[in-house]
DNA sequence: TTGTCAACATGAAACGTTTCATCGTCCGGA
DNA sequence: TCCGGACGATGAAACGTTTCATGTTGACAA
């Protein structure tokens, strides 16, 4: 087997004591004695046993991240900052998928919570049963709340609200909104802010207004395909010359089913997603969206399990438009 | 702190090692005292703790799962099959990302297997540096192979054969082909596969034989777009009038330069992909490509690294073609 | 009654750390 | 010369398991 702390100290003429101040590196310990345990540490090949240590100390340098679903680009974009920043600290990233199944989560939590990890950093599904994991683990919940944890999320409301001021902004009057699920918070955050500046409009130009088109369903791609389907199957003179969707996947779904139906995009109708994943600067047309900063929100989710200094309840973040090329001005009628 | 396995056994009125006993479950102790003795467990909450376990075993039950990027679609499928199967045998998975750096994988998996994990999973960079990694630890390597280790792939070259032989028998002569990084064995191996296939219409059909136009970078997006410009940006003579790539997210990247140079796919142009990730049916056109079993694959890698068995050489699975939408014959000069 | 054996529980050691109370040594001051 | 302290090393305990050699019990045969 591996050396072990006590064929150090043995061969170095010392304590196991006095090997650990050494390796605690920050102890008051003679000079020469540091130098020659280095040495032996170096010579033998030593590595400290984590296990033993993380037992001792009864916590592991372990970070939990429970996701639904790696596959969406915007978890793994997620997975991906926040393990990379992890890993500089020097910790390890223990991955789990709860696929929006409560049932699921608290059996991943569960054994998660099992590891002992120095903090847990989790995208909540829509009605968890998880509320109660407050104690003893450090938890940052990211994207969706979960009460009585803090939340690091981007200003859905706001985000709603720009895509919204962009749409009308163009010209466009005849809107439609793909929304997400129902049960989210997210999904009515971004519909709230969206329809609060439609409101606004209403208020100003009442006579131009036309209420806007509402569909719901899931997140995901093949969603956006169906309801975008249901929207553009109408009369193009009843039909929305712009909608916007409450996630890239749904977008991208959406220029699909477009495409499929002929309806150009974004000649006849332009299109807002949210998230900004890759892909979206990669479809054709490249997809006018709403940005979520992930990389800060991993760096913040990250900190506030890390940090020592307690938690904020929220770290909202501000999301920006990029405007690219699923959106223009409706052509005249 | 929680309760342990001393808490159980004085509550119980029994030795902490006939608690161990119950908890293993198989062994010879007596109906009585296993059921008082479970009694207690569920009466105090005790919960094993996988620490104490684990160092006394000298093995954890965790898999390391190392990838170039998590981001990447393909990647991310593999992550999200190793980790149900995983969880499903009560494992947890670590994940890793090492940025197609081999410095960077070398210090990944140094840390990874300090902690001891059941087995690893690796998906190794172009010219890895590690190789001595076979020496206690279960390692599988995915996709791309790392001498003295087991590798699950698919037959490559079978794949680039399906791509050849879809597009000779259409009716395509003028053929290109977006090739990966040329230093990567899965590149070489899918091109070869594609060439064999050329070579073989060659013989039978000299007179009409025209040498393929073969580009190559990465596997990625942007290199897809550039790549793909640079074929199409020749008089339409000359220009192919299919091209195969070696991988979904380089097709993907083609058919976005495709669009921005005003070429029709498939009417202009054939395309075929490598990979068939969820995308690959949502883009537009939907896109024909070969299909890896990604599901298989993360089967049979954890199989490798949890079965007991000797690992074998090589599970070589086959790739399939997935006709969609991307190719036609070509359009009469 | 005694001896043997099976069946099963027990206690202690071991895994590799960290930490804390203790102890030795050395130096300066009285 | 002796004492007090400072400095720093030591040894042992503790973390929560599993396992193994040992011990105890009871039943049954002789």
């Amino acid at each position: 087997m591996n050396p072990t702390i006590k064929d150090v100290a043995q061969r170095a003429g010392v304590s196991v004591g006095t090997v650990s101040r050494v390796l605690a590196k920050n102890k008051t310990v003679n000079e020469d004695i540091r130098t020659k345990v280095e040495a032996t540490i170096e010579a033998i090949g030593y590595r400290p046993n984590i296990l033993g240590r993380s037992l001792r100390l009864a916590k592991t340098d372990i970070i939990g991240l429970v996701v639904p679903d790696i596959t969406n680009p915007f978890f793994a974009e997620l997975a991906k900052h926040v393990e990379m920043l992890a890993s500089a600290e020097g910790y390890s990233v223990l991955l789990a998928n709860t696929h929006d199944d409560p049932e699921a989560e608290k059996q991943q939590i569960e054994t998660l919570l099992g590891r002992l990890p120095a903090g847990l950093i989790l995208v909540p599904v829509s009605n968890s049963l998880v509320d109660n994991l407050v104690i003893g683990t450090r938890t940052v919940t990211v994207d969706r709340p979960l009460s009585g944890h803090a939340l690091v999320a981007v200003d859905n409301r706001q985000g709603g609200y720009l895509a919204a001021d962009h749409l009308l902004s163009l010209g466009h009057r005849r809107i439609g909104y793909i929304s997400g699920p129902g049960t989210t918070e997210v999904s009515s955050e971004r519909r709230d802010g969206f329809l609060r500046r439609l409101d606004a409009f209403r208020e100003t130009h009442g006579g131009e207004y036309i209420a806007p088109q509402i569909v719901e369903g899931h997140f995901d791609y093949r969603s956006g395909e169906e309801l975008g389907k249901q929207l553009l199957m109408q009369p193009a003179a009843t039909r929305p010359t712009a909608i916007a969707t409450s996630s890239d996947q749904q977008a991208i779904g959406l220029l699909r089913a477009a495409g499929d139906m002929g309806v150009r995009v974004p000649n006849d109708l332009s299109i807002v997603g949210f998230d900004d994943i890759p892909l979206a600067s990669l479809v054709q047309p490249r997809l006018t969206t709403i940005r979520q900063p992930i990389d800060e929100m991993a760096r913040l989710a990250l900190e506030g399990v890390l940090g020592s200094h307690a938690l904020e309840e929220e770290y909202k973040l501000q999301p920006v438009l990029m405007r690219r090329g699923s959106c223009t001005s409706p052509s005249a009628p």
